[in-house]
DNA sequence: GCACAATATGCATACGTTAACAGCTGGTAA
DNA sequence: TTACCAGCTGTTAACGTATGCATATTGTGC
């Protein structure tokens, strides 16, 4: 027995310290050692030293793990993102993360590329016990939004959202967003104007291109002509190309990304040799540091990054703190920053 | 006590479920449920069966956390990015985040601007006891390698070493791109070669410095000028705007990474009216999507971002399964991408 | 010195899981 | 029938922590 008790004390070398070796060390209880590294709770200013020299001599750090097993709070948020390689949400998970970490938060990230791997990452999410989910430019299935609300986690949706499921969603105007650009097209004397929709999978999509469609044709003009991409340089690149070859060239088109804005001016200068905005106008969607760029100076329909992050954040803390609280849906505004890609009203 | 039993059965509606409440829904004990969601475990197709629709009733998912506490292993990773806005590490996240992921291994990730953050999110990821760290684009303080080195938790750093720390380490031949890029600029007959170096505190620029310097010097070149920036876009253009004032021009600017490189292509052309590559040669590193634009056609010295996250990730996975294997240093050779932003040799 | 509060500590239990072990079935061969 | 074995299953003890409760310690005012 006094042997079991010495096998006991004798540390293996590589195991990691838990609080009861540290309790041993400085000579008090486990509960005083988990008092000390918990805030708020109440020990004397002489065995928190005792402890805290202990714990630093055994370099002992609190199991996260297990105290999220009593706490049942994770302190980790699951991140999901669909396509982190575009600038914008790039700069999204930066900020997200920025955000929680000020928050004691963690983030558990997972990077989807097709739609059908999102059911597949919520499942691991669950297992992990994260105490909320933040969607960002990626689809939830309503079934999956309904298995989260079932074990009462949280989930805001970014820049999309579901008709069916029953969960927040933070995004930009994205009617207004078309509205506002169909205006200013309209007013810079446009006549034959052409339009780069995105997938049709999200209702983002949508929204912008009703929008701009609808505020067109309220103002007597049609939509010149159509064509599609996804959101990538190269898709726009290929749009532009489609839209630009024939005998006659539409003298605006507007995107609904950035980065299918520059693949259209690229192949409009670059191979058609156009000048812009002289032969044409360009108008994109999002606002990445790119547009900005001199080479580029695009005018775009900006979303405010900050805001909607901060948006959702507050949205999913919010949640967390009461789970009972009805899913809603925020709309940000956002802002056309008008350079010189496009031909202004005189 | 049969009223005792009666609560603990009655599954409050807020609760998550456990492997215990399944187990009494499906009449079984505690660890056939545990033994169903265990691969390799040995259960009868009976009892699975009965305990799979038990917890699909209950919308069971084992508990992750009370999981690792007993394999001492989370299949978590801490993924520590030092720059995530700048496309070449969105895209390490992207790779290293996929690569995880078929591996069955999960993303906490850090997202740090100052290297005085890097600290701080060692500590946290520690208490989280994540299985291995990949910093990316971050330092590693010798005292917070000797931290992880302690607890046994592997490390490799990407892009980035510390000589002091005894870490393992996986980047491109830093070294031999800088006497890659100033053999190919001296081939193309340029006399006036200015390089725009990065931050000094890691030693990648160091030694991308070192091997341009160093081979111009046994071709008989001395830098032109020398000026520095911090691996952005808008320090590209400080620097080129700094480097093409006055009355005569470099020739060949290399910059160490694109984004500076696409600055100083800005600057060069749209604010000074220079032609390249007939008044100036650009030439940048790492070789990000924007390089290769038609508005750029950037030649740049490409960093195999694949090979590099397959390395790194083989490696932290080869100490996790054997602590003992001693830290190694390993180089992936990267390649000049030559695009019209430079005169080539006639 | 005493009574009493206020503060600090230890004990025991629970969180949800895995894994070693023992015990229980049913089938088969002698 | 008995003995035995293989295949399952249940029991139990961890894992490392937080917390309610009882108890020990200290301080205060008389």
């Amino acid at each position: 027995m006094s042997s079991d008790k010495a096998i006991k004390l004798l540390r293996l070398p590589g195991r990691r310290a838990s609080s009861v070796d540290v309790a041993a060390l400085a000579g008090v209880s486990q509960s005083a050692v988990s008092r000390t590294f918990t805030p708020n709770a109440v020990v004397s200013e002489k065995t928190r030293k005792k402890v805290l020299a202990a714990a630093a001599r055994l370099n002992y750090r609190p199991n996260a793990l297990a105290r999220s097993l009593i706490t049942k709070s994770t302190k980790m948020i699951a991140l999901v993102i669909g396509d982190i390689e575009n600038p914008f949400y790039a700069k999204m998970v930066n900020v997200f993360s920025a955000r929680l970490q000020s928050h004691g938060l963690h983030v558990l990230l997972f990077s989807v590329s097709g739609d059908d791997k999102v059911e597949a990452a919520v499942n691991e999410m669950l297992k992990y016990r994260v105490d909320g989910v933040l969607l960002v430019s990626a689809l939830l299935s309503s079934e999956m939004a309904e298995a989260c609300r079932r074990v009462g986690t949280p989930v805001v949706l970014c820049n999309r959202y579901s008709k069916g499921a029953a969960v927040s969603s933070v995004r930009v105007e994205n009617y207004e967003g078309g509205r506002c650009v169909a205006n200013f097209l309209v007013d810079g004397g446009h006549q034959r104007i052409a339009f780069v929709a995105g997938t049709h999978i999200d209702a983002t999509s949508f929204d912008r291109e009703s929008g701009f469609v609808g505020r067109l044709e309220e103002r007597g003009v049609t939509p010149w002509r159509r064509t599609q991409g996804d959101y990538t340089f190269a898709s726009g690149f290929a749009a532009g190309r489609e839209l630009l070859s024939g005998s006659e060239h539409p003298d605006a088109i507007f995107c609904l990304s950035d980065l299918m804005a520059l693949g259209v001016m690229d192949v409009a200068r670059r191979e058609l040799g156009l000048r812009l905005p002289e032969d044409l106008s360009v108008v994109g969607f999002d606002d990445i540091p790119t547009a900005a760029w001199p080479s580029y100076e695009l005018t775009t329909y900006r979303q405010p990054v900050q805001a909607i992050a901060d948006e959702a954040l507050n949205l999913l803390l919010a949640q967390i703190e009461n789970p009972d609280i009805k899913p809603v849906t925020r709309l940000i505004s956002g802002e056309l920053i008008v350079h010189a890609s496009s031909r202004v009203a005189a």
